[in-house]
RNA sequence: GGAGAGAUGGUCGAGUUGGCUGAAGGCACCGGUCUUGAAAACCGGCGAGGAUGCAAGUCCUCCGCGGGUUCGAAUCCCGCUCUCUCCGCCA
């Protein structure tokens, strides 16, 4: 949700930004309705207070036992025109509020417009190889090594679904637990939020109403139904809906492991077989609630971090600054983690950094006190993957590959592998 | 799933014969006096959003949410949501 004064000041402005990521908008008439709608109020509100005084009037006259008829018929026709009035400025606000919540934020000035052709490489981590003769895709290692079950994950679901299994599992759930070691470590405190989420959460986090059918609706109907998460950060960003924070306990730092669901209707492509794109995968996401003057620097940690994972684990990767048109709705800025997929010869998201701004708290309504002033203003929300693992698997299987088909499991997880340090082809037929 | 109780400001908690109650009181918090400092005590302040205005201010709305009755509702009626207690069922 955008500042409805920052567009009532400063409409060209706005629009320019937003032409920024390819969003084009023209506010004149938006404006006009606007006055008008606060004229209607004004001239409500003074009708309230009229109404207002004249009713106070009556315990006088009751007492002094006046006649009340004339004053009563005089509030009769106030009360159905104020009634009126309100029904018409019900009608206009939920004009505005329909209009407003479908403007994406304002891109931060210190990123490029225009579309994903615009990202740009910020830094590179690690050489990336060539696919060498006899070296094998992730699909057919997670495969031969007995990692993960396509084929009876379908069977129990349908396309789109895989079974983690033996080692594939177990590498799973030791990524998950290196990653929320590093979080605990680094002060964030660790959240499992419900899987199933209300309406208001998709709102609050700005996929919806755009984004509606990209994930799995359960029950309830209109702006009743629950969803399962796509991803937690729809979950944790509207933990503090609705509230009105300490700025002494700013910044809060969280972060939570859960599953994510995506329908991905439509979005199958035959270059991402295997985990790169599922309609369930596992994510670990940091979040974080600051002031507006540090969200920045929480930005800058919450890209460290994420890259700081990957390197942990050894595995060549890149950061990029996306375009304006490349960022989701929600955030001003992006920054993606990418982990080089040999056999794709190409960078593949395993992590996005973003910042909200006070987008997000506008619409949850997310607000601290100011210690100083007294004042309450808007916090500004940041959100992270770190890691979503449908994508480190992949990377790690191709990139840790021996010549032999089998994986050497990076260092850092071997804490969690239970013994299991290189993960060997199983043989044909017994699976 | 069945039965009952309840939802008031940061928190606790008054307020049910509808009318200066946006809401007593306690706590928390902030400022001040006092004190070497702190505590205690005392004094004062202390909900949010909006309209208008340079400002001071004035006005409007909000007592879970949405409707209704009424000249007027935190207070009466209806629907919904959530919480709690008891029973049943169950991982």
């Amino acid at each position: 949700m955008l500042d409805l004064v920052y567009i009532r000041n400063k409409p060209e402005e706005v629009a320019a930004k937003l032409a920024r990521r390819g969003f084009d908008v023209d506010f004149t008439e938006f404006l006009s309705r606007d006055a008008e709608r606060r004229a209607l109020m004004h001239e409500t509100e003074t009708l309230k207070a009229e109404r207002n005084q004249k009713s106070s009037e009556i315990p006088l006259i009751k007492k002094q036992k006046g006649d009340l008829a004339a004053v009563t018929e005089q509030l009769r026709q106030l009360s159905d025109q104020i009634r009126d009035n309100d029904t018409r400025i019900k009608e206009m606000n939920a004009d505005q509020q329909t209009f407003l919540a479908g403007l994406p934020n304002i891109p931060a000035d210190d990123i490029p417009a225009g579309g994903k052709e615009n990202n740009e490489v910020v830094s590179v981590w690690g050489e990336p190889m060539t696919v060498e003769a006899g070296m094998k895709n992730h699909v057919d290692l997670v495969e031969s090594c007995g990692m993960i079950d396509y084929e009876r994950g379908a069977k129990l679901s349908g396309s789109g679904f895989w079974i983690y299994r033996g080692p594939g599992a177990i590498l799973e759930w030791a990524l998950l637990n290196y990653f929320i070691g590093e979080h605990l470590r680094d002060g964030y405190e660790m959240m499992l939020p419900p899987h199933i989420l209300n309406y208001e959460c998709g709102y609050v986090g700005g996929q919806f109403p755009k984004f509606e059918d990209d994930v799995f609706q359960l029950r309830g109907q209109g702006e009743r139904f629950q969803f399962i998460l796509p991803t937690a950060e729809t979950a944790l960003t509207s933990v503090h809906a609705e509230e009105i924070l300490k700025e002494s306990e700013l910044p809060k730092k969280y972060f939570a492991f859960t599953p994510c669901y995506r329908r991905e209707a439509g979005s199958y492509r035959a270059d991402e077989r295997g985990m790169i794109r599922g309609h369930q995968f596992n994510k670990v996401e940091m979040f974080q609630f600051t002031r507006p003057e540090d969200s920045e620097e929480a930005f800058m940690e919450l890209v460290g971090k994420a890259s700081r994972l990957v390197e942990g684990l050894g595995l060549v990767h890149r950061v990029s600054r996306l375009a304006a048109g490349d960022c989701g709705a929600a955030m001003r800025k992006t920054f993606d983690i990418e982990i080089w997929i040999p056999s794709m010869q190409i960078y593949k998201e395993v992590s996005s950094v973003s910042t909200a701004g006070d987008y997000q708290a506008r619409r949850g309504n997310i607000r601290y006190r100011q210690a100083d002033s007294g004042k309450t203003a808007f916090c500004h929300t940041l959100n992270g993957s770190g890691l979503a693992t449908s994508r480190v698997i992949p990377a790690i299987v191709e990139q840790c590959q021996l010549p032999d088909g089998s994986i050497r499991v990076p260092e850092v997880l071997l804490p969690w592998m239970h013994g299991i340090e290189i993960i060997h082809p199983v043989n044909p037929g017994h699976e």
